[in-house]
DNA sequence: TGTAAATATGACTATATAATCATATATCAG
DNA sequence: CTGATATATGATTATATAGTCATATTTACA
C-alpha cells in the first residue's frame, strides 16, 4: 500500500506527469530534450527525473555523455495499467499535446548537435 | 494537467488510498467507521476526508448527525478509470483486504449503536 | 432551551517537497 | 592529461503536507 502510494505520489506533480506522458509517447528522452520542452533549468529537470527513478517509474540508458530516460519496462502490473489509462486520456490533455508537439519540433533539429 | 496531478496527489497517501478502496468496496462509510478500521483519531480521519472532498474524490450525504462519505459519482472519466484499475488490484493489496475485513466486523455490531 | 454525539476546524509542530544557484561528477575529444 | 559537455547533487529557501490537541459546529432529542 505504501509502495503504491509512493508510486502515485511520483505522478502527482504536473511536471513529472508531463515527463511520463512524453516518455510514453516518445520512448526515450534525455535531460536536454526535457529542458527544451519544459523550459526549466537543468537541475530542476534532473531532480524530477531522479524522483521518478527512485519511484521505479523510469530506467536510464547511458550513451556517452548523454543519459536517456525511458519508462521502466518491469514496473508493477498496476503501474502499467495506470500508464495505459493515462495514455488513453493524453489526447484530451492540452498540455500533453503541446509538449509532444514541441518535443517533435526540438528533435527535428537536434541531430546536428547530439546523437 | 494540474487538475489531474492534484487528483493523483489525493490518492498518493497510504491512508487516503485505504479510504478510497474501502469506499469502493463498501459504498458509504462514516467517519466513525473509518476511525475504527484505520485506528486513527477523529481529526486525522476528518482531515483526510476533507482532502479527498477538496480533490473531488468523494461526496457526502448527511443523515442526522452522521455524515456518510461515498465516492463521487460525477468524477472525471480518467478518475473513474483509475478507480477501476485500483479495484482490479485491490485483492492483491494485503492492507486493503484486511481493512475490508475489519470494516465488515465493525459494521456487523454497529447497528445497535448507529443508524 | 440545554445536553450529548458526530464531525469539522484552528493552531501548532514536524517533515516532505519543489525550485534554484553553485558546484561536482562522468565521459568524450584532442 | 586537459578542456568541454551532459548530468547529478549539496545547500538553501519557500511552501505543502500530515498528525494531533483543543475547541467549534451541527444535529437530534429530552
Amino acid at each position: 500500500m505504501n509502495h503504491l502510494a509512493q508510486t502515485l505520489k511520483a505522478l502527482s506533480d504536473p511536471i513529472r506527469l508531463r515527463i511520463v506522458l512524453l516518455l510514453q509517447a516518445e520512448g526515450e528522452i534525455c535531460v536536454c530534450d526535457l529542458m527544451a520542452v519544459l523550459q526549466l533549468p537543468q537541475s530542476t529537470v534532473s531532480r524530477h527525473l531522479a524522483y521518478l527513478k527512485r519511484s521505479c517509474w523510469v530506467d536510464i540508458r547511458r550513451q556517452g555523455v548523454w543519459i536517456y530516460y525511458q519508462l521502466s519496462a518491469e514496473s508493477c502490473a498496476i503501474c502499467q495499467e495506470l500508464l495505459l489509462t493515462l495514455k488513453r486520456h493524453a489526447a484530451a490533455l492540452p498540455e500533453s499535446v503541446a509538449d509532444r508537439k514541441s518535443l517533435a519540433v526540438f528533435l527535428k533539429d537536434k541531430p546536428a548537435a547530439c546523437p
